[in-house]
RNA sequence: GGGGUCGUCGGCUAGCUUGGUCUAGGCUCCGAGACUUGGGCUCUCGGGACCCCGGUUCAAAUCCGGGCGACCCCA
């Protein structure tokens, strides 16, 4: 078994490490919270976005691109919108010496860059529903502690924007919306809560935000992803509006969400990963095979040979190869592979060529195998399926382990201290949701919206009756 | 917004208190070679740094002032 000491004990250290070792992602970039993804990272992250989109498109979504800058007051159009966004927004002033008659910024989200299109977009009901979709950065001025991947001023998301004909239809998009959601999620093997957030903690300018959380290993939960039902908020504002089948003009009512694809890397990392390095999915894995031939004194030419024959029947099953051949001990190669993550070493020695066969070594568990070369290609795919499904099981226990049920705040601190997460009966009042953060650091994150939890014990806060069964951790 | 800590090879760091012994040490890394190769082997040779500006001094990585940058804590 693998050892993740380092994970547990030391996070930061070793999650900041990692993606510097790794190359995930270069943090020297000078601009505080502005940083470099470097080509192993990146092709991680392109492969994420390949399987989000493919997933919004088969259910209907279109791809756009809009532009980075919104004009002022096409910004300030919701006023819960500004007031939730304002404090962070980067501003473009000037051309030059000028000062531009009209300010810009840079968008946080794309609600009002998009917003006054819909308007113009659409017209009749044959119009709805209307679903696009976008793969960007987007830009926060955050004023707490930047963090590489997972608080970061510059971060990249997809963000899909719906406008439909009635309240039902948008419900119905976002029960899809979570299933699409899910869907990605699981086939990356992460683990997560997906939570009801609470009114005051809703996104500016919706009726109501879900939010899908990820595990950390220290005990702070990750947001990968929120689903909003914006009900008619934003097309009041845009006026956005339609001619019904009867010639009644309406508004639309909108959803939107977003899949933090930084903070989704992270959570592979954080939740995969172990003190050799990345462990990474096969689906998303840059290279998903690596052959590292054990060149011993007399058998060189030939180990080079075999493993090269190696390396041609896996690529030609159209996996992503790579075949090592550098000039350093094979015991390094190993180390430096299980870095990167790759899902499954291929070692091929002077035993191997005797026997006609190769050792197979998993990165999950890095145990290894030894099989014929005929049934060479068969086993990878084979270890592929386990090594996925080994994956989201070790995360979804790592998850289930990590939630405690708490009873009074005495504990609730204690378990928070501990980095782990805690379930509480809440009465639904503000007052004690800051009772509980400002007496455990842990914020009320919201009470599962799959799962119907009935409490069964007063408001941990105030003892008053309990509305809720709500999920409480320390934030990214 | 308030308080604190810190800037030394690509990475991690020693040196700073008590200025000179620093031509700045180590590990790692990078390059050349030998020997090895089923978990980072060993050896030889080479490469690479005092954040910036000013001051004090015979002499500054070290002390002082300012700037810039980073990190941490609190609101």
């Amino acid at each position: 078994m693998t050892s993740s000491v380092r994970k547990y004990q030391n996070f930061t250290e070793w999650f900041d490490e990692l993606l510097f070792s790794a190359e995930i992602l270069d943090n020297r970039y000078p601009v505080k919270g502005f940083a470099v993804y470097k080509s192993w990272g990146w092709r991680i992250i392109k492969r994420i976005i390949d399987m989000i989109e493919g997933e919004l498109e088969a259910a209907g979504h279109e791809p756009v691109l809009f532009p980075v800058v919104i004009p002022e007051d096409a910004f300030s159009k919701e006023a819960e919108h500004i007031k939730g966004f304002h404090s962070e927004v980067f501003w473009i002033t000037h051309a030059g010496d000028r000062a531009l008659g009209r300010r810009m910024l840079l968008r946080p989200t794309s609600e009002t860059a998009m917003y006054p299109l819909f308007a113009y977009w659409i017209r009749s009901h044959a119009d709805l529903p209307l679903r696009i979709f976008q793969s960007v950065p987007v830009y926060r001025c955050e004023t707490k502690a930047t963090r590489p991947l997972l608080r970061m001023r510059e971060f990249l998301w997809n963000e899909a924007h719906t406008a439909h004909k009635d309240w039902d239809d948008a419900e119905r998009q976002v029960r899809e919306a979570v299933k699409i959601y899910e869907t990605v999620f699981d086939r990356l093997g992460l683990s997560y809560l997906i939570l009801k957030r609470p009114d005051f903690d809703k996104f500016a300018g919706a009726v109501y935000s879900l939010a899908f959380d990820a595990w950390n290993p220290d005990g702070r939960v990750n947001q990968i992803g929120t689903v909003h039902n914006l009900g008619e908020n934003f097309a009041k504002a845009f006026e956005i509006t339609y001619e019904d089948v009867d010639g009644s003009h309406k508004n639309v009512v909108q959803t939107c969400y977003g899949l933090g694809l930084s903070r989704t890397l992270a959570a592979i990392i954080a939740q995969h990963g172990d003190d050799h390095g990345l462990v990474l999915p096969p689906e998303i894995a840059p290279i998903q095979v690596v052959v590292v031939p054990i060149p011993y004194k007399g058998f060189e030419e030939d180990v080079k040979e075999y493993s090269r024959q190696i390396y041609e029947r896996i690529r030609k099953s159209g996996l992503r190869v790579h075949l090592d051949e550098k000039e350093i001990q094979p015991g390094e190669k190993f180390y430096y592979w299980e870095r990167f993550g790759v899902p499954v070493r291929v070692e091929v020695g002077p035993r191997d060529l005797k026997e006609g066969s190769v050792t197979l070594s998993r990165r999950d568990t890095l145990e290894r195998m030894v099989v014929k070369s005929d049934e060479m290609v068969p086993s990878i795919l084979k270890l592929f399926e386990d090594i996925s499904r080994n994956l989201k099981e070790r995360s979804q226990a790592a998850l289930k382990s990590m939630i405690i049920d708490v009873e009074d705040l005495k504990n609730l601190r204690i378990v928070i201290k501990e980095r782990k997460i805690a379930r509480i009966s809440w009465c639904e009042r503000v007052e004690c949701a800051e009772r509980i953060k400002e007496y455990s650091e842990g914020e009320v994150r919201g009470h599962l919206f799959n799962i119907d939890e009935k409490p069964d014990r007063p408001c941990i806060a105030c003892g008053g009756e309990a509305k809720r069964v709500v999920y409480v951790a320390r934030a990214y």
